[in-house]
DNA sequence: CACTCTCCCTGAAAGC
DNA sequence: TGCTTTCAGGGAGAGT
């Protein structure tokens, strides 16, 4: 599922079949996804040429020659397929543009999870999608300062506060998981407790959990060109995500062999070792 | 305001 | 084997 480092690879495969490219067709193949696709989105896109293609958060921007810029998001199972031969588009395949190269990209979202939509440069910063997103945790901005203002007095646990966009924005399930069981602070501890020491620990360990995440996604950038390709989709080595009753890989937990555990935390699963999460 | 729950949707996997 | 059920997840909006 894409979260942050998914959509940066995404991105940068965007990046290089758009920019400096024009928009020649536009097929819009459904009315909307998790939200209607908005009056007029075509026409828009239709030949104009792509100046920019660049993320905040989750989201992705395309920046349109004329002031306008699209605004996607991948959802849970939305895919970007790239491809330099012509290909027929299949039943989740809701949008497919074509450039003056002819390049076609295809959004395709089986969950409908995922949204685009325009806005304009003007706009963008004050957009409703946008406005009340907190830091990117990859910005030289987001210190173990920031991040201890943020949780301090609040009484949720810290792994549902990381997953809240309005204190940092691009984390999801996966990477609050692995970048937790990194910095060795349990997902059960109240958010409170962390400011300090414990966010020195935290903020390092997110910013390498999704550095090492974005450099395994760019080494398997190229095979995105492919029409079979699986842009938006990566495997990772997770020390913890979706590995209920396996060992935990820690050093001083695998002589001992301590197990991942799984609770529900504000209804979305969290995987962590009680052993050395605390 | 802080926080949790529900819902949208489909495909994969588990259960029967 | 094949049908049915369950589950996963991001985020908006409703509910407590």
């Amino acid at each position: 599922m894409p979260e942050l480092p998914e959509v940066e690879t995404v991105c940068r495969g965007l990046a290089s079949c758009l920019e400096g490219r024009r928009i020649e067709r536009v097929d819009v193949r459904r009315s909307g996804m998790r939200i209607p696709f908005p009056k007029g989105l075509a026409s828009v896109m239709q030949g104009r040429k792509v100046t920019r293609v660049t993320r905040k958060a989750k989201y992705i921007l395309m920046y349109l020659d004329d002031g306008h810029v699209i605004l996607a998001h991948l959802g849970m199972s939305g895919r970007m397929v790239i491809s330099s031969e012509k290909v027929s588009p299949g039943r989740h395949d809701h949008i497919v543009l074509t450039t003056n190269e002819a390049t076609t990209i295809m959004f395709n979202d089986p969950r409908r999870f995922g949204l685009l939509t325009f806005t304009t440069d003007q706009e963008l910063a004050g957009h409703r999608l946008l406005r009340d997103l907190g830091p990117d945790p990859l910005d030289r901005g987001f210190t173990p300062e920031v991040l201890s203002q943020s949780l301090r007095g609040r009484s949720t646990n810290i792994k549902s506060a990381l997953m809240d966009q309005k204190l940092i924005a691009g984390l999801g399930n996966i990477y609050v998981c692995e970048s937790l069981h990194w910095a060795g602070i349990s997902p059960r501890r109240r958010s409170l407790s962390v400011p300090g020491l414990r966010a020195k620990r935290l903020v390092p360990a997110i910013k390498k959990i999704l550095h090492e995440a974005i450099l395994a996604g760019g080494s398997t950038l190229r095979d995105h060109i492919q029409p079979s390709g699986e842009l938006g989709y990566f495997q990772h080595q997770f020390h913890v995500y979706d590995r209920e009753g396996e060992e935990c890989l820690r050093d001083t937990c695998i002589a001992k062999g301590v197990r991942i555990k799984r609770i529900v935390q504000s209804g979305r699963s969290t995987f962590y070792c009680s052993e050395c999460q605390r």
